[in-house]
DNA sequence: AAAATCATGTAATGGGTTACATGATTTA
DNA sequence: TAAATCATGTAACCCATTACATGATTTT
């Protein structure tokens, strides 16, 4: 069994989850894992079909009046694909972070120019947290204790962290 | 002016930085940027003859005994392009995070094992933790005031962080 | 003398983003 | 009826990783 792509794992979760269509996956993406998963159609449409290819999702076509639909779901041996990949020890995270790349090149600026830097950082995550918020209202009580919202609290009090820390920081480098 | 390639950006700051060659930037980049933005040989070496073309930087042979080396400098030209970067306001930090991936779908396996997926996300951090600590303790007095270290020690608190958060996690999940 | 490291580069491969193309259906 | 959204997909392009190739120099 070769290694799945980063698309892959997050379509086979997404499957288990209960998304059916490549249009469901890339919504609920869009709508939980973006901020630390993303994918796009350019790439869930052609890896649907390598899925299906090796048997890991079986497709269905549900024409419902003339729209085209496919609707997909895990097989047996996608299950099992999707669980051995959960509990491989998973890689460690990588990130690209511009914000932090402008704070280490800060001394490139003349010094009053560098706390704005921090703060750029600062505000980028300040966005992302409202963001997160706002979907963290949508979920009603019921579904409070899933796996799903555990991450979404981390993305919240992860960016919350982050932008205080820059914040702080930003602070004690001006002469205040 | 076009738009710099993530492999450009760090080129351009390393160089002001007071790295010199290709190699040097690899080195650089993997002993502080690395854990936010890597960089290949594969990219380098096409992204400095690339930013030479465009006059971003010069190259000059410097052949010292038999052994090939460039050395880069940025040009004035260069050190715009590096400012004017540094000035927009940054991206949003895209990251690609397996281990919360596995956190986000762990519903996806038997209850027993769930706690492990963030106890799995902890001991990444911590190894990144150890390294990072690390390379902090190479570092000596006189340099603990630039905007380099300011961005090691964000890193250290960061992954400090994250762990705590997946530890005290799991623990409440557990039964205990 | 062997191993590690300095040093430069290319080629194959794969994956991701973006833009494009198309058309049905639902909502304002 | 116009706009938004549902829904699928492809093509161009770019960029990144990895492996490979080569040879000099330094350290053990």
């Amino acid at each position: 069994m070769q290694e799945l792509s980063a698309t892959a794992k997050v379509i086979l979760g997404m499957l288990h989850h209960g998304a059916r269509s490549g249009y469901e996956i890339k919504q609920a993406v869009d709508r939980s894992t973006r901020f630390f998963w993303n994918a796009s159609y350019g790439r869930i449409y052609p890896e649907l079909k390598r899925l299906e290819e090796l048997g890991l999702v079986e497709g269905t076509a549900e024409a419902t009046g003339e729209r085209a639909r496919r609707s997909f779901a895990l097989t047996a041996t996608g299950r099992d694909a999707l669980e051995g990949w959960m509990r491989e020890r998973p890689a460690a995270c990588e990130m690209r972070h511009e914000a932090l790349l402008k704070v280490f090149f800060a001394d490139a600026l003349p010094p009053g120019e560098r706390p704005q830097r921090l703060l750029d950082m600062a505000a980028g995550h300040r966005e992302k947290l409202a963001e997160l918020r706002a979907v963290e209202a949508g979920i009603p009580e019921s579904a409070r204790a899933s796996s799903a919202v555990t991450a979404l609290r981390f993305g919240i009090e992860f960016n919350e962290w982050v932008a205080s820390w820059c914040e702080r920081e930003a602070g004690d480098h001006d002469g205040t």
